[in-house]
DNA sequence: AGAATAGTGTCTGTCAGACAGTATCGC
DNA sequence: GCGATACTGTCTGACAGACACTATTCT
């Protein structure tokens, strides 16, 4: 057992979001064994100085532990911290927010998780574990701040290689839970993003007018 | 000492800016013992479970501690990790930053501090300790990026209670380290700061018109 | 033809920067 | 009057939301 009154516990929570059904979930675990067992909570685990790089490291390695998948792209959120949000004594807790496709997480449910499901990201109608409930309304205003006011392209985490603006249109709407105009997300898109490459020739079919397919160009990264 | 493959340095550094002489500058200590001895950074220190309430208030006693000076307003900017950046072994290092006049700061140097000064916070034109050169570009665009996007009334808490319009523009500009345009400075504060009032009868004088003296309203508070 | 979606053109209101003009003080 | 600063009015260009219009496909 830690001495928390000597060294604090920390821990690395992440708020994986995905679309299901054009809405946009949160993945929760339920605990299977520790403090808040039986409660959902957001995947999470402890630093391991022993193996991990650094708290990116360890976000990665919890959520291939917990729930077996790889996470390509991570962002902090913010620390939470003080001596009774955890039973186990005074913790600091990260939070990261991720995007991933939520067909890549049907993986094995492995030894310290009891289910897991998708539960909708702006209203979880889930008592959580912890502050949970907290951190994940702060990570959906980071996420959302960060599609609406510096890089609409981070939903491509949840696109295939090639997709089409409406499908990057759809995916941004349901991260923010509102319309957006068409014409005018074109426009930002084609001044903020030349690294969007439109591949001649390749559409997308379907029962009305063919879509453009466009694919990111290589070596493209996402604004800080 | 700490065993750092089983638990990590939990420390908090505060990026203190002010303005001196018209330019935007930040608190360094020169360190006088420990690692990195002699080696200038920003103020900071280690957690201690039994007596911070959360990191919030390490950042306000380590502050209070290294360089006697009550922090009223923090922001978290970051956390820093891995096992390199401090020689001590496996750190995690919270970064805030705060807005202070730099007279508050004469305070008598403590102990573990055998120099501070302020230095031009977008070039602070020193080998830093640890990487809190990073630190401090990240803070700095943080702070720059809450002034300019969200909260022009940030600068208040370098200013006394009652101020002008101008003097409130000349700390955003020096913080910016840019000029900005009166008039639009002016339509953006009616706007989004009704919680400025105008004290009626009373005004500053000088060698030219008299200027309006302004206050915050009780209980404002700034956005998140 | 009709339904559905792709993609584009245009109007309008908002807002920020630029700049000038007027007002009011001390000297 | 002159210098200096306070404060306001107006122009213009950028841009986002709203909306409509045409084009292209499938059924």
């Amino acid at each position: 057992m830690n001495n928390t009154t000597l060294f604090p516990l920390v821990l690395v929570d992440v708020a994986l979001f995905s679309i299901v059904e054009d809405h946009l979930r949160v993945l929760l675990v339920q605990r299977a064994q520790g403090p808040e067992h039986h409660r959902w909570a957001l995947p999470g685990g402890i630093l391991k100085p022993e193996i991990d790089a650094n708290l990116e490291s360890t976000a990665r390695r919890v959520m291939r532990s917990k729930v077996s998948v790889e996470i390509p792209h991570l962002e902090q959120v913010h620390a939470f911290s003080g001596p009774d949000r955890d039973p186990r004594g005074w913790s600091v807790s990260l939070l990261y927010w991720a995007l991933l496709p939520y067909d890549q997480v049907n993986a094995l449910v492995k030894a310290k998780v009891e289910k897991l499901d998708w539960f909708d990201a702006a209203n979880p109608s889930q008592e959580m574990a912890f502050d949970h409930h907290a951190q994940l309304a702060a990570a959906l205003q980071i996420l959302r701040n960060r599609i609406q006011v510096t890089s609409p392209a981070l939903p491509l985490h949840l696109l295939p290689e090639k997709f089409t603006l409406t499908e990057l249109q759809k995916t941004c709407e349901a991260i923010l839970g509102r319309p957006i105009d068409k014409a005018a997300f074109r426009r930002r898109l084609k001044k903020e993003l030349p690294d969007l490459m439109a591949l001649t020739g390749e559409v997308q079919r379907g029962s009305h007018a063919p879509a453009q397919l466009y694919r990111a160009r290589d070596g493209f990264s996402f604004n800080v």
